[in-house]
DNA sequence: CTGTGTGCAAACACTTTGCAGGTGT
DNA sequence: ACACCTGCAAAGTGTTTGCACACAG
């Protein structure tokens, strides 16, 4: 895995064509440090293109496992890239006062549970809201 | 805190008018082992009200802290009774084959978490997912 | 009686679909 | 050249708002 795959090289690394709206997507969310909603990847990006576009655009991205979604309690969705080394447990951080989301290290976070017999774990998600260092 | 409150009493004592919306939502929530989606409650009580009256009942009930949402990574919303010694700590189970999502008892989920210097922790939601006991 | 809840209609926001034309490989 | 991406229009779905009437306290 290098250090930093430009977003051609991950596009055609999942067999998906290097098009305009993708690349935009891709290059503003491997820019970022926080995970972005649809506006303000347009924001940043110039409001290239259409909204539709967008959607099937993030949608492709999705579905090829190159991004992952996070649902807010505020019912906005946040697009990040995702991690390669896909653990079961995905966490955010989730600032309640800039409402900016980061993916965390799964390293920080232990979680042990002792569900009732007969229930099978499979994957796990970790919300964590509070301040962040930039507004603490 | 007795055995189980009527949703009279429980209206009473947020200072919320009982009306017939609020105490079938109520109702159907207290008996209810699972959170429930807007469309279950209507199903299992036959759909006597207004859609708006819903949303609005169910803002109400939130807002109150009576109830609380859940949303799914299919973008579905479930509702289910808060806990009334409400911890910092919210976990649900959610069954990926029958899709019931159930609270989880706090005590079974521990949770450490190792943030980076600046970031101060307020909340926390885990959504274990998984297969239930009974689908298992 | 008075304030608030409810139902209806309509507006609004978000997301998806169909189709014609443009673009990447 | 061909498949598939894009833009536009329109439909579908979820949620909110305005207003007149009904109901709980």
């Amino acid at each position: 895995m290098s250090a930093k795959q430009s977003s051609e090289e991950i596009l055609s690394s999942h067999k998906l064509k290097s098009t305009a709206c993708r690349k935009t997507v891709l290059n503003e969310l491997l820019e970022s440090e926080t995970a972005m909603t649809e506006q303000e990847i347009k924001d940043v990006s110039g409001n290239l293109f259409d909204r539709v576009t967008f959607y099937r655009t993030l949608r492709t991205l999705e579905a090829a496992g190159i991004i992952h979604s996070i649902i807010l309690d505020n019912n906005q969705v946040k697009y990040a890239i995702s991690d390669m080394r896909q653990d079961t447990v995905h966490s955010h951080f989730h600032c309640i006062k800039c409402n900016e989301v980061q993916c965390l290290n799964d390293d920080a976070i232990d979680v042990k549970i002792a569900l009732p017999p007969g229930f099978k774990t499979q994957s796990l998600d970790v919300m964590i809201n509070g301040i962040c260092n930039h507004c603490n």
